[in-house]
DNA sequence: CAGTGGTCTAGACCACTTC
DNA sequence: AAGTGGTCTAGACCACTGC
């Protein structure tokens, strides 16, 4: 009865359909925000049972892709929504209050990458990137310094003056201006001592430690489109990870 | 058709046999490591369909707490697995080779948990816990200081002995002698200058900058059994994240 | 009330492991 | 060949949302 026939590597019917779904998305057929079609709409579209798209659905919601909500639909993920900004910014402060940072660019330029950040975007060394700097305060105090590099081809346009009108994540203004959603992302963590120029930029004694996040963040089809280098202060505050 | 009366708060039946699975595990029924029964004979056992304690064992595995082996069975999850490992162990080594640490324990000794420790354990400030130390060596250079703070009535009979004796992850330590399983963890990171004190354990120049990692970890029911209070030195090292 | 996702069942068949 | 988990289907019914 399979609508699709097995290959070598055996790879279940839900799987294709989740592929499908995902190239949809992808192709930007559903909007981030959106309501992608009914459970019986997409069965009768791809020929299968609701069951089937239900577990291709019920593995794009593990992976935080779309987001379920049982009466309404099913929705895809959206980095405009509150609920999504904890699980990037892993940041709270030590005393259980909620977390407000406030954002300042202080440059957006276009340069060529060097070796290890054209690798890390999978661009070739000759290409240019987009590179980013902008400081956060924490209860007025300077205590992110980050450095993000993006992809040229997808970010066309991005100036300062745009980033400073955008008020809100990052996130949400690469999908609201430049069509393009993260996934997911790694991270790489070590604890540093502040440089001279940083020292500077967060009003800190020389030698200060600081947590240094190296993260890369991927869109849809695991492509990686930002990398970001933050130096984070954390006397107040502390990166916070759940090992389950 | 269902066996199990609904309440106020509605609570679908596969939820019902995940929570009594976990108390079979919790009571040591089924031993980490050991296969639980298959799903036809736990259909049996609770009455109902296949598919509804499919559902539930698909929860249970999707936290980590049971793996599924086809043609094989149902395995309670145990840290003596080498797959679990990295897990809880979120080092990696810069250069993309094996992260191999040498364990070398410095004491352990029962004493009054302050008031902060006692807290997180939810002890009565007035119970007593034991108290490790230890130190890894990573390449032969000291890298990882940890002090370890355990609930006394769950590890009668530790000794520095018997840690020492040990070879292995300590999570397959715990589970082995103290039949206590480890579920999930909560960390929260910082950096920090090194004091004297651990600037003289890890052979570093005062002040140099370490990654502070806090661990709490809970077994069966969310209980909190282990605190742990690290500190990493990551120049050739770096704890890794996935954000997703 | 109709439409959505969520649960539960029963049965058939597939893939993998072990004997 | 027998037993395990994994997939797929079809149908019934429940819970939640919005008109």
């Amino acid at each position: 009865m399979r609508s699709v026939e097995q290959s070598a590597s055996f790879s279940p019917l839900y799987q294709q359909i989740k592929e499908l779904l995902l190239e949809s998305l992808q192709a930007g057929e559903w909007q981030p925000g959106q309501p992608i079609p009914s459970e019986m709409d997409l069965a009768e579209r791809y020929k299968v049972s609701q069951g089937t798209v239900r577990k291709a659905i019920d593995a794009l919601a593990a992976e935080n892709v779309v987001v379920r909500h049982q009466g309404k639909g099913t929705f895809v993920a959206s980095h405009r929504e509150d609920a999504v900004q904890f699980r990037f910014l892993r940041l709270a402060p030590d005393d259980g209050k909620e977390l407000i940072l406030k954002s300042t660019f202080l440059s957006c330029e276009s340069r060529q990458a060097d070796a290890h950040i054209a690798a890390l975007l999978e661009q070739k060394p000759s290409d240019p990137v987009i590179e980013v700097k902008r400081i956060q305060r924490f209860g007025g105090q300077p205590t992110v310094f980050e450095t993000i590099y993006l992809v040229s081809k997808r970010f066309e346009g991005i100036s300062l003056e745009r980033l400073s009108a955008w008020h809100g994540p990052l996130y949400g203004f690469y999908e609201s201006e430049f069509n393009t959603h993260m996934v997911w992302a790694e991270e790489q963590i070590k604890a540093v001592n502040a440089s001279a120029e940083l020292a500077n930029h967060l009003n800190l004694a020389p030698s200060a430690a600081l947590l240094s996040v190296e993260r890369r963040s991927f869109t849809y089809g695991n492509k990686p489109v930002e990398v970001r280098m933050a130096y984070y202060e954390t006397t107040k505050l502390h990166y916070v990870n759940e090992l389950s």
